[in-house]
DNA sequence: CTGGTCTCCTGATCGC
DNA sequence: TGCGATCAGGAGACCA
């Protein structure tokens, strides 16, 4: 469920709760979700939280020690914040911290496609795990050439569709299924288009949407399909905005002609077959004196 | 290198 | 009411 946006609503509203509480106890319920050092200290027992930070859809809670835990939601995790009186799903709940307070906060994932990486040093997780990942979506700017630049490097490289390149972590970190088919109709491109295909001039059209979205998506507290709610249980509300996801046969918003799907590394993949064709009339030779990248 | 398929899991939903 | 098929927001492994 948690794309970009919804993993920094989850990094907003857990920093708002836990920046400078103190982890008196940590209980692991299943261990197998946790790669690494699976001690308490490791888990942050006995720590202050000091910050909370996100790349792509991943989390880093760090503390006074230094250490810090690697948290990917996966498909269905949560991390929610909790009351000493709060009575939520007991089910699923596969580690719980307790702070000073009473508090408390777990980690409840039914599918188990997430999972946590302890580290000894927020430097570690970076250089090794996150070392991996493109730039994160919210950082690619076009007020920062190089991150254009990086980007634009990635895509020429590769004849993949433009939507499998796009949900590559390792292109550029945070996009999900939702987000990409999302950004692809903003950018009226067709999501079969090889990457490298892409006009040149069309990249900052995307990155202009890409940063939009994305803002807008957090702005409305993400996307909410099922179950996905902040750490402190808020659900999100952009679903009511995405204009293809989840829309397939359904009037296009823009011109009416039905959307269609089809499945593209086995996701589900929607868009307007007028608004977004195969040659799109601004992908034809571009206008006298225009620039390019 | 590529896409397609399968896999890890559980649960919601739909048609019969 | 029950039951099986189908489908999910992620991501890595494998095969052709």
């Amino acid at each position: 469920m948690p794309e970009l946006p919804e993993v920094e609503r989850v990094r907003l509203s857990l920093a708002h709760r836990l920046l400078g509480q103190r982890i008196a106890s940590v209980t692991l319920h299943r261990p197998d979700i946790v790669t690494g050092d699976r001690s308490d200290a490791a888990l942050l027992a006995n720590q202050t939280v000091t910050d909370i930070r996100r790349h792509g859809k991943q989390l880093a809670i760090l503390s006074n020690t230094g250490r810090c835990l690697c948290i990917h939601l996966g498909m269905t995790g949560s991390l929610c914040y909790h009351a000493p009186t709060s009575n939520t799903p007991v089910n699923h709940r596969h580690v719980i911290w307790t702070l000073d307070s009473g508090d408390r906060f777990e980690f409840r994932d039914p599918r188990r496609f997430g999972g946590i990486w302890t580290f000894n040093t927020f430097d570690t997780l970076t250089q090794h795990r996150w070392s991996t990942l493109g730039p994160d979506a919210l950082n690619i700017t076009l007020t920062q050439p190089n991150t254009t630049a990086t980007l634009a490097h990635a895509l020429q490289q590769t004849s993949r569709p433009i939507k499998s390149a796009l949900l590559d972590q390792s292109i550029v970190a945070g996009l999900g299924n939702i987000y990409v088919d999302e950004l692809l109709f903003l950018c009226r491109v067709h999501p079969l288009t090889p990457a490298h295909r892409l006009r040149p001039d069309l990249l900052p059209l995307l990155i202009h949407h890409m940063q939009a979205l994305l803002a807008r998506a957090i702005d409305a507290g993400g996307s909410t399909l099922r179950d996905y709610v902040d750490a402190e249980g808020h659900s999100g509300g952009f679903q009511n905005s995405h204009q293809v996801y989840g829309r397939a046969g359904s009037p296009c918003l823009t011109c009416a002609t039905p959307l269609r799907s089809k499945a593209l590394q086995g996701r589900t993949t929607v868009w307007c077959p007028n608004c977004q064709p195969k040659r799109p009339s601004h992908q034809g030779p571009p206008p006298a004196g225009s620039s390019t990248m």
